[in-house]
DNA sequence: GACTAACCGAGACGGTACGTCCCGTCTTAAG
DNA sequence: CTTAAGACGGGACGTACCGTCTCGGTTAGTC
């Protein structure tokens, strides 16, 4: 998420650098946006939320919500990101491939269930709009990949994964046919791929010799 | 691409069904408009063409768009189907892996020095519209499914790849990762990656074993 | 009414002079398009009727219509020219006082529970259309001048008026009311109207000394 | 005029009701679309004025206009009302006769040389629209009608009208050829039809008898 | 306790594009 | 040559939102 400003006020306490001036931003207006955009979100899809409707839900000004946000998408991203806090919980099965498959379930589940339309959304926006893409691989792509990155790096640990093996190229090899799947919707995200891709991932790291 | 009727009309003296009344299509302005969308997607990204600047490009009356389109992704896509057509060559190197290191060499290639941006926006736009990601399946990511489909069973046929290979499976673990980095942008399109991939599935489907 | 060819043909039959070949006019679509007319106004008032509209409530190409009509209003005028043929009939009370006051009381009635709104819509047309204002004034306001016309004659040939009444100023005054009302509806068109508005004439005409 | 909220505001002080909140409406932009308006209809005339070309001629964004008038005419009809505020000037020649005279030589005087086609434009308008025509009646003919009123009574008051005198029904006769002559374009507004009308006003009312 | 600064809600503003309606013209095949 | 059908270029409609602006009013810290 980009903002103006808040940088500069989140330093303050730091730094002990005395508050701005003048009326500080209010937290309700702030909550009750996010609220507000997850809320329309849910009700009439990423494309007919706007600005206008999303100040009407939260009983606040547009002006509002342009002062902390540059774009929709930003809101969107940040109650999202705040909507899936914590909710990524790291396996321990014992070897990589457990490990993965484990993850990949819980992966799967979660945007089958419940954030699948959600993401989509935030990728389309993505695509578009170069500043929002980083923004999204900063606070989503990123947290996931040093997930995966974690477990592969567990298995290098254990011996179970070549040292040298390419661990970022791994990670492609694994989120992209997620990926695939989940924005051509041409094949579930079931348990059963997240056995076969654990299967090739693990035959394609395990073999040091 | 949509229309609103079929535009199948068979042969009027033999099957008795006499064509449509009233004016036939324009052929000029279809032409026209497909043009002039290909030339503004270029000049000025896909956010900013608009039905109405494709309109006044190609000198034709919006309606005459929206009779046979139902959107501007609509437009763009068989605009793009029309530019494509017959781009895609197949390669016969003789054994499966250099088949599909060439065939990816080739579309990495293109994307990354054409139509990588206008595949971006297509993709964004069936991100959103249900309808319309059913065109761009039907339109453009199946064809390039069965190109990898053809190489893959040519190894079959060859004795190279185990008659039981799962193919639609290997199919999303080669084009997952393509279209994971076209999307995220994170790490390059390139020969190092086409081998990789190809390594990676050569060593996924040649073990009969 | 104003057509582009209709008189031409209409003497044709009366000269001698065989018709013009090819295919005749259609007095199927003629009658068809009037009665749709007629139909659609009353359903939707004249501003919603279309040519479009009546072309389809007839089951007529919109070029017919084109061919024989200049305007929407003109086929109206002429659906309402049909309609109202043969509906005035000339009162006969003996004096000129009994005559205009039946006269109106038919003409305030008919205005009243039927045309009203139709001829409100045509002065409409014609205010704004001066080519459509001349076959209006053809067509509808001479007819009901020589109505009257006829009546204050009546009138000085029996003595009841002076001969040298200015017969046309007349006219303006008695129609100039009952427009005036049935346009801005301030007031109604009604007996009392018809008795006041003819004792007012006669009192105007009836001393020639 | 027709706005959506009245704009009665009162002295806050006083009443204790604050100012409407949000951005007052801008006065600027108020005026240059009634001048814009009032330019445009000189230049195209009514049926070629587009709440478009308002838009564009007064710099201003259409939803400007929608947001305070719900018609081309409601704003040519306030532009017009503006326009002629104050035109009126009541007469003072002693006697009724003289007075209707005078009054009606100033009025076809103005509607011959300036205002004429506007006014049958705005009838034309009122005459399909029964919401704006009640705008017309309450803003053009009210005021119209008051001063013949005026002129009327001062005649009872002189003793010149019988006192029981039927006003209303006058000012129909009066203005009811006016109108019809206006509208239907038949003959002159001329000095003559001023002497002639006001002889027979004279004529009807002058006879306490 | 006044002053100042930044915030807030409300909502008007100039704009852009939307998707629709209908215009009057045209181009077919059929009669 | 007319007809029904219907596509065409075009113009305006009225609406939805954009991102900006301008009000009155609120809420802090500073003088």
């Amino acid at each position: 998420m980009k903002t103006k400003r808040s940088r500069i006020k989140t330093d303050s306490k730091l730094s002990g650098i005395t508050a701005r001036p003048g009326r500080p931003r209010s937290t309700t207006s702030h909550t009750a946006i996010l609220a507000a955009a997850l809320k329309l979100l849910r009700k009439k899809g990423y494309r007919s939320v706007t600005i206008e409707g999303i100040a009407a839900e939260a009983g606040v000004g547009k002006q509002t919500i342009y002062r902390w946000w540059p774009s929709k998408a930003a809101v969107v991203l940040e109650a999202f990101a705040r909507y899936t806090t914590g909710r990524i919980t790291m396996p321990d099965t014992g070897n990589v491939r457990g490990d993965l498959e484990a993850f990949l379930v819980q992966a799967f589940d979660m945007l089958t269930r419940e954030s699948g339309q959600l993401v989509r959304s935030l990728m389309s926006e993505a695509l578009l709009d170069d500043e929002f893409a980083v923004s999204m691989r900063d606070i989503f792509i990123a947290s996931r990949r040093s997930a995966l990155r974690e477990i592969l790096n567990n298995g290098v640990e254990r011996g179970e994964v070549a040292s040298d093996a390419d661990i970022e190229l791994t990670i492609d090899l694994i989120y992209g046919p997620m990926w695939y799947r989940l924005l051509n919707n041409h094949a579930p995200l079931d348990l059963k791929f997240a056995e076969q891709l654990s299967e090739m991932i693990a035959g394609f790291m395990g073999r040091p010799d």
